[in-house]
DNA sequence: AGTGAGATTTAGAATAATTCCAATAAACTA
DNA sequence: TAGTTTATTGGAATTATTCTAAATCTCACT
């Protein structure tokens, strides 16, 4: 069973070329890391994860490569309050559930059309291109 | 027509009394700020409004307040990625919309029912005791 | 009114996450 | 392969916020 709701590593270079942007080991890298612990790990994280396996990659370019997956969509970045920002490769969509006790965070998958009945309750002139959804709480186990 | 959507000054005393907080004048002039000017204010803005009437408050003074009425509840905290947070009187049950255009907040009323719905989606195990709901995109005016 | 316990305020230092910068290195293009 | 653009790097800088320790205030009790 193929998964279509993220980018595959074979096609991120691909989508990186659609917006002008190269493939560099680096981004490819940080990008798989995402990918192989989808537990939306920060910058951080993402740094000491990325580092085993290319000990000279710089913090800033870690930063530098999230950001510019997060250009291409292919990543999202969450923030709960003031922490760190935290980076999912989830693309169906989606709402995130904090659960405070343990600061651990899942991805809830939305019911088709939930996001666009949230968002008829705009009144009128206001025009939004994203909603999000944010749960906090306790999560079982 | 009275609006009973956020505390009174005259009431703020009351609330941090059952909180077994004091009343002081830093704290209901912070509270009277968020009410006069209702418009998201950062903590630094709050310092500025403040300061015009208290000279000698001080913004660690400031911060501390905020967050007193933010556990009383008579305060919002609201966060927009890692933007600084901004402070909001209303206690009405209500999502936000962020301009992107202009940096400036909305609040957006919910109907009555909404977060009940939206907090329906959640699987079984999971237990939340708030909703977020953050629109972003551009408002007429 | 006076005293002590605890709460609050204050200024400034410290922190945490992120961005900026200027130099080097790598990647595409002609 | 030379030249131009794009990306990476380490370190300094920035920003919002929290911490700290001392001074001040408030309240309850005498």
């Amino acid at each position: 069973m193929s998964d279509t709701s993220t980018a595959t590593p074979e096609s991120l270079s691909q989508t990186l070329a659609e917006s002008g942007l190269r493939s560099t080991p680096q981004r490819e890298l940080v990008f798989n890391v995402l990918l192989k612990k989808r537990d939306h790990p920060t910058a951080d994280e993402v740094f000491a994860r990325v580092k085993a396996e290319m000990p000279t990659i710089s913090l800033a370019t870690v930063y530098n490569c999230l950001e510019t997956l997060v250009q291409c969509r292919v990543v999202r970045a969450v923030n709960f309050e003031r922490g760190p920002t935290r980076y999912c490769p989830n693309q169906k969509p989606h709402a995130h559930f904090h659960d405070e006790s343990t600061g651990s965070t899942h991805d809830i998958d939305l019911p088709p059309g939930l996001l666009d009945q949230v968002k008829s309750i705009l009144p009128d002139g206001y025009d939004s291109n994203s909603v999000e959804i944010i749960f906090r709480g306790k999560a079982k186990d």
